[in-house]
DNA sequence: TCCTTTACCGAACGACTGGTCGGATAATCT
DNA sequence: AGATTATCCGACCAGTCGTTCGGTAAAGGA
């Protein structure tokens, strides 16, 4: 049991106040650009010193891609996710994943830009595949209960409409010009009602 | 000039045939976490040779982001994205982008994935903002002329629309389960016409 | 104060990287 | 056949990579 009490040098960082630099230099230099030297010097600590905290330039990227995968399956987990007209249900995913998407915006847009190199971002591919599975099985639900236009192939439309929100890592930035409510607002209305001009 | 006379060894690959492998590793591996040896050994050729037809990693890079530069250009220059209604215009070139995206699929899926490291990523960002520009203004034109809702940020619109349709790269596959024209056909349907069921 | 514990650092390692070079090889041209 | 020319290759190089290790610095507990 840790018992709360702190012996010894106190270091500079939390682990997850560390993980928050790498992160940010993974999205920067991109994750096999990276250098563990490019990670030490970020964080002002030397290469050996770094290592002292991690156990190498892997697990750093296992603990980034897990907590975004979390925080994505936690929006399939709230109550309305599965209560209620699937339609509805749909709306409330799409909304909450950009919500998400802003929220842990380094994160997630470190585990879209994985490639199944490793092991840590083949298990990463994988838990994408469920998620996307989860999602589709919500569009047909929603073709099955006449909320959807059924003249689309639900496999399509949840591709296009879940491609529609990871784009949104490419250029939203927090403080930026549009806030996170706004770009989720714009996503589902543009999703579910479209371009055109109301006749 | 060049006479077309062949004279010496004839060489196993043409530059394009050579590109063609070269980008498909880049795809499978990653730019940056490609090695020469990677490059050769999947020509069959060793390293030094390959040298002897490439001047080096990056040139590969350009000679295949510009040729995705060339392609997605090449669509604001036809005539059907200059002439008519802003909105029909809009309707053509978010059609071909997906057709071309389907053609050079290699290509402007490595064209996706740059992030500046190079100076040949770098030059290639600038072109795709340059495509963007271009793009809203042609969303803005529809706006003004009536024929898009104008509830809804022009430049937050067209990112949404553009990060939908560069995000067909992450699952289509030539000879996959949906042709382009189904892609470029659904996703149209999508973005001006939304996905509720009509009433 | 001394002891334990934790954080930190300098220096080095073996493996691998992008890139070079001199020469061998296999075609065409005369 | 012999000269010419482009293609191909084995061996190598200097630099960088992720990682390790022996030791020092700084804190709390006794």
């Amino acid at each position: 049991m840790d018992s709360g009490v702190k012996r010894g040098r106190p270091a500079r960082y939390t682990p997850d106040e560390l993980l928050d630099v790498v992160v940010g230099v993974f999205i920067a230099r991109g994750y096999d650009a990276t250098t563990m030297d490019d990670l030490a010097r970020a964080t002002g600590l030397t290469k050996s010193s770094f290592y002292h905290h991690v156990s190498g330039k892997e697990e750093l990227l296992r603990r980034a891609v897990a907590r975004a995968v979390d925080a994505l399956f936690a929006v399939l987990a709230e109550p309305s996710s599965s209560r209620g007209p699937a339609v509805d249900r749909l709306e409330h995913v799409v909304r909450r994943s950009v919500d998400v998407l802003a929220a842990e915006l380094p994160y997630v847009t470190l585990l879209l830009r994985v490639r199944g190199n490793t092991a840590a971002e083949r298990w990463a591919l994988s838990r994408r595949r469920e998620f996307d599975r989860r999602l589709s099985a919500l569009v047909q639900a929603a073709i099955d209960e006449g909320d959807v236009r059924a003249d689309l192939d639900p496999a399509l439309v949840t591709r296009l409409v879940f491609g529609m929100v990871n784009g949104v890592v490419e250029w939203y930035r927090p403080g930026g010009a549009h806030r996170a409510t706004e770009v989720a607002d714009a996503l589902v209305r543009l999703v579910f009602d479209g371009l055109r001009s109301p006749p």
